[in-house]
DNA sequence: GATTATTTCTGATATTAGTCAGATATCCTT
DNA sequence: AAGGATATCTGACTAATATCAGAAATAATC
């Protein structure tokens, strides 16, 4: 049996499955393209200019939906203040009834996909995996605080899989765990990689009076291999420099040998403990150009 | 982060996927609807009642697509024999060649979305559980000659697993391979589970002249916990009444405690060994009601 | 054999989606 | 300040999709 049948089988299910999705978002009496709109401004693509770009739409069309919309007081479209060409729609407050209306339906099926397999973990995952790989030119990396609900997700999810991987286990009170402000602009910087707004991966810059520490740097299994390694210690380096720290150390562990490696492999310098962590048996420095 | 957030990720992803591929379908120059409807025909929906059914079309738009098809001369439809209300599409040698040129860019883009991830193998596994998932309830159960390559390739798996799962591997070669004339009728069976075409579970029934042996029974990992297995042996005891065996027989291993309980919960009694092939150590019997 | 149901087909019509050309206002660059 | 680029909007048009009503042929049922 070969690859391409499985995902040809693949393609004829999920066919159906945004048939289905489709057919119910009918269900509420608007065209698939007016919902589809409202849809996309409620998940906040308000710019009309991004908008005829995100759904492909052509401006004349787009502008049709918007009036159609407008005029059954879904949506209201102001002039942006920055910029008089480009015009804003945001949803009222009938609107954002009828948005709500429209994610209740698509959780409701989405809970329905949940419930048809046993292992709810693996389906999960499973689709993490797909929905990385078919978009993993999106993958957008971003500053966030360290306190954000979607830092403290990939935190727990790094953690955890320190714990597994080290043979005494991590128990995260006995590293130095960093403090928030450190993570934070002046300091530092907190990164996070998101995919169609899910965390993905995550990178910290914990500022310091000599040099600065690479920390937390976790990706999600799902979205391994592509590279986003490689994005986020760009970025890293790149905040570093925005933010006049050009000596850079970090520290990892024998027991991820991948991390090892992609250290060296990225221009880092082995070096001698300089810290008295217990976890960490490898020492890595880094100095930028300006 | 909340399942349904990883859901409505993957519905985005796949829903672009989807557009995509019907976009690219768009390219040969014929309506959507009209290439849904050649491909339905192509795959073997050829009775006319059942492809509007299958593609939810009204049927004066059914039949306009039909002559559209047909007047490109890539259709010819026919009465039906058995009913003369009934009508049945087929391709015409030039509807077939479109028709293969329809797969080939779903295979193409299908390659594509495979060299979009570094673990393919992955990728491919996590495609079947969802595509599983999404249509467990179409899943059938069909006999299918022991040689055919559809089973080859699930017993290639069930050895694979073997050989994993027993301490000192598995070589079919040392266990009493049975001849594929006794898994043929009248003696036995063969039964592939299919899901959309997709061999996802086996299992034999091989003639004998005091009993009946049910053997390979394999489930696809992506399958797994769907209740497939009750369907599988509830397939092969229908098939065993029907072929006059009454007295069946299996052995298997303590190495695989999932299949153990199974026979188990369907009450098979557990016997003495009644073999000396080396693998198998535990043994089980059921006396069917005629 | 009459009645009812089913299947397909045709005609009429409506809605939705997509395209193109040009008008207008604004922004950007020089 | 002028010219070019960009964003939106409107009008005119085409194509595709959807819906409805009824005709004709056949099947199923009583």
């Amino acid at each position: 049996m070969d690859a391409l049948a499985h995902i040809r089988r693949f393609n004829r299910a999920v066919t159906r499955q945004v048939g289905a999705l489709n057919s119910s978002f009918l269900d509420r009496g608007r065209p698939l393209g007016s919902a589809r709109v409202l849809n996309a401004i409620g998940r906040g693509q308000g710019d009309v200019a991004k908008l005829r770009q995100a759904l492909a739409l052509d401006s004349g069309l787009m502008s049709r939906l918007l009036r159609g919309l407008e005029s059954e007081g879904l949506i209201v479209v102001e002039d942006d203040p920055e910029d008089g060409r480009r015009r804003i729609a945001r949803l009222t407050e009938a609107g954002q009834a009828e948005f709500a209306e429209y994610e209740r339906l698509s959780d409701a099926q989405a809970a329905d996909i949940l419930s048809r397999h046993p292992d709810q973990t693996a389906l999960l995952a499973a689709m993490d995996l797909i929905a990385t790989a078919l978009t993993r030119a999106e993958i957008e990396i971003v500053p966030c605080d360290p306190l954000d609900p979607r830092a403290r997700d990939c935190l727990q999810h790094y953690y955890a899989e320190l714990a597994a991987r080290f043979e005494g286990g991590f128990d995260v009170n006995l590293s130095k765990d960093p403090e928030a402000d450190d993570m934070r602009p002046p300091r530092g910087t907190f990164l996070l990689a998101l995919s169609d707004g899910v965390p993905v991966g995550c990178a910290a810059l914990k500022g310091g009076a000599d040099y600065a520490e690479v920390k937390r740097v976790w990706i999600a299994p799902a979205a391994r291999g592509l590279g986003l390694a490689r994005q986020l210690m760009e970025a890293i380096e790149a905040a570093a420099r925005d933010l006049g720290q050009l000596h850079l150390r970090l520290d990892t562990n024998s027991a991820l040998p991948e991390a090892v490696a992609m250290y060296h492999r990225f221009g880092w310098d082995e070096i001698d403990r300089f810290n008295d962590d217990p976890y960490p048996d490898r020492f890595f420095e880094k100095r930028l150009n300006p």
